[in-house]
RNA sequence: GGUCCGGUAGUUCAGUUGGUUAGAACGCCAGCCUGUCACGCUGGAGGUCGUGGGUUCGAGCCCCAUCCGGAUCGCCA
């Protein structure tokens, strides 16, 4: 060791380990450790030297990465990581670090030389404090924002030290997730994952200001809650006053907005955290954050307006997008030309009927597939004929049989050529037909399903679409959004067949659909509406039932006696006989728009302390078991049977 | 619950048909170095090959089981 390696050493030790002593490498090693746990103990028990005494007079005049060359001659006070040294004899640079960015620290063996001993000893991550006059460098380095100045430190503080990270502290870390998880305090000093929150911040506060200004309170309702185990599962939590008896957490406060509304709040907002104790996805979280809002006194256009221009608001103040007016659908044109309720519209290659044209053919796949009330129906794979190998189109095939499909017929049209898997049953004149209204022409591979069940063709297809779109890495820039709207109110449950509530129980049926509740449920389109962003639901909202006559004959319509729904939502039924305004309102997942605005492609990235897919989490490794006095407290064995 | 992919040094990875002492880069430790900024040069330390079992004269490699992580389907009103 040639020089002192730790500052914070006394002036014993420094005799001893003057510069250039030449010593082996064990005692090295032991000296290194030794002065690394003496600073470590005397900085964590306040033996020596407390924070405050550490800290001293010392006041942070800037946060790192907010000088410019204006700066240029000022005193600063710096704190912050050290994100690397760089010793090159008797010149020293660090990289200090903090969450606006980095600025550089200059060390001059010659002008501070007891400063400069210090700089020698610090390492990656040690925190320091550092003080000195900010001066233009003598080369500048046009690639960080700071780089055209340093800070010539005349003091510096060692406030705490660091042992050696398990991964790096680097943008675009390529280390193991799993390994950055445990360490996710880590993880989150890496300027992405950094920026990413801060981001995530600014959205929540230009979320408060805009519906503040909007005349919205922000009213926090409850998490332990009563369990309606409606749609998703709930996570339970169990009382130890009454004894069997469980809170659930919210789904999301739904029913507690709406009785914020009969209260008479009128506008109601919350940032409210949702839990769902189902698997998780990429783009799913068991605990979730939503932005949540009602109105009274509104129709569905108010509530459309509200969310459109708190989009509009958000997208401009935080990344000065200007969103255009968004467009409309209804839920039947997004599946008949997508298949999806929550189409990508980045993007064409949209769904085409050609059932008309192959009802008459020698294909019997087809014909039977019309002839029993189905369709058939494709896709158009524009110009990518050259890169859909039939290896390539096998695959596809494999996924669309993935996705229920009985299998997948094609026309690839390259060179003059073209090629159909289905070619020997069709006359010249058919598949000139199919390939006008497909628009298939030269460069193309089509995409053909047909099922007797119209509704299967179609989703089939739109999985298809956006399959084929991801392995053929289809050009899908900018933000494309739109409402979908006119949501079927019932839907057949595909196990049970028994009519469901497509999106809640409480949501309106329009008023034409009124007409027609008992006799034709299937055709009963709800004032239910989403908003999709790229191909992900952003957004679900829905005016609400306000009369209880309604509300009753939609509990029954689903199947729900009077003394259940009493007993289930009892308490919102009363609340409705005594004055509810009529009332609507929607909720953002905040996590996905983020995710959305940032192109993240996972939630973890904008999540500060997410789950993995096993829904634990692993820094602080739970759910974990409790003691055995916990669980008699509250009533409960566990059966040691599970696996 | 199903399917697929992965687990080798602190990290990211390579590792031939199963064959001597398991390699590289980065990081770490140390020496040299006055303008670096992914500093450079030199040297060094560092491995229960996820875990358990099996096959074999011999296993990082083959087989079985299991754990962990990721993706995806079911599920998510």
């Amino acid at each position: 060791m040639r020089r002192s390696c730790k500052q914070e050493l006394n002036e014993e030790f420094r005799k001893i380990f003057v510069r250039r002593t030449k010593i082996n490498h064990h005692s090295s090693f032991i000296i290194h450790h030794f002065s690394f746990l003496i600073l470590h103990y005397t900085l964590k028990e306040g033996k020596i030297k407390t924070m405050a005494e550490l800290l001293g007079n010392s006041k942070r005049t800037h946060y790192c990465g907010e000088f410019t060359i204006q700066n240029a001659g000022e005193r600063a006070c710096v704190m912050g990581w050290c994100q690397r040294q760089r010793d090159l004899g008797s010149l020293i640079f660090i990289d200090l670090r903090d969450r606006s960015g980095i600025v550089q620290l200059a060390f001059d063996e010659n002008t501070e030389k007891d400063i400069f001993d210090k700089a020698f000893g610090i390492r990656s991550e040690y925190v320091l404090c550092a003080s000195g006059v900010v001066r233009e460098r003598s080369s500048k380095n046009p690639q960080i924002p700071t780089g055209d100045i340093e800070i010539a430190v005349d003091e510096l503080k060692v406030l705490s030290v660091s042992q050696t990270t398990p991964f790096e502290i680097t943008e675009n870390s390529r280390a193991n997730e799993e390994l950055r998880l445990k360490h996710r305090y880590l993880d989150l000093r890496r300027p992405d994952l950094m920026q990413n929150l801060l981001f995530r911040h600014k959205v929540a506060k230009v979320t408060r200001d805009y519906f503040d200004e909007n005349g919205f309170v922000e009213i926090e309702t409850p998490i332990l809650i009563r369990s309606t185990p409606e749609g998703a599962r709930d996570y339970l939590v169990p009382s130890r006053i009454r004894k069997g008896s469980f809170y659930a957490l919210p789904q999301s406060p739904q029913l507690y907005k709406q009785l914020s509304m009969v209260a008479g709040f009128d506008r109601y907002m919350q940032i409210a955290r949702c839990f769902r104790d189902e698997d998780l996805r990429a783009d799913r979280q068991p605990e979730f954050t939503q932005i949540d809002f009602e109105m009274s006194f509104v129709q569905m256009e108010d509530v459309l307006n509200v969310g459109e221009g708190y989009i509009r608001r958000v997208f401009k103040e935080t990344l000065d997008v200007d969103v255009p007016e968004i467009p409309r659908y209804t839920y039947r044109e997004c599946m008949n030309r997508y298949g999806s309720d929550k189409p990508d519209m980045r993007f064409g290659m949209e769904i085409v009927d050609i059932s008309d044209i192959v009802k008459g053919c020698d294909f019997s796949v087809f014909t039977s597939a019309v002839a029993a009330g189905g369709s058939v129906r494709g896709i158009n794979c524009k110009g990518y004929a050259e890169k859909l190998t039939r290896k390539e189109i096998d695959k596809l095939t494999e996924y669309a049989k993935g996705c229920g499909a009985k299998g997948l017929a094609w026309i690839k049209r390259v060179g003059g050529n073209v090629t159909c898997s289905f070619g020997k049953f069709m006359t010249e004149d058919e598949l000139n037909c199919i390939c006008t209204r497909l628009d298939c022409t030269d460069g193309d591979v089509a995409f053909i399903i047909a099922d007797t069940n119209d509704n299967a063709v179609l989703t089939q297809l739109g999985q298809l679409r956006v399959e084929a779109a991801n392995r053929l890495d289809v050009p899908r820039e900018g933000y494309s959004f739109l409402w979908v709207v006119e949501f079927p109110f019932f839907e057949k449950d595909a196990e049970t067949g028994e009519w469901m509530a497509m999106h809640h129980p409480f949501t309106a049926p329009l008023d034409e659909c009124l007409p027609y509740l008992e006799t034709d449920k299937g055709s009963v389109r709800a004032k239910a509406y989403d908003l999709v962003l790229n191909g992900i639901e952003l957004s679900s909202g829905s005016i609400r039932i306000t009369d209880p006559a309604l509300q009753a004959t939609i509990f029954r319509l689903l199947g729900l006696s009077d003394e259940e729904a009493q007993q289930k939502f009892g308490y919102l039924l009363d609340a409705f006989k005594y004055g509810a305004p009529p009332h609507g309102g929607m909720a953002l997942g905040l996590d996905r728009l983020v995710m959305q605005m940032l192109g993240a492609p996972t939630l973890r990235d904008v999540v500060a302390f997410p789950k993995v897919s096993n829904a634990s989490e692993l820094m602080t490794d739970c759910p974990a078991e409790v003691p055995a006095q916990a669980l008699a407290d509250l009533g409960i064995s566990i059966d040691k049977q599970e696996k």
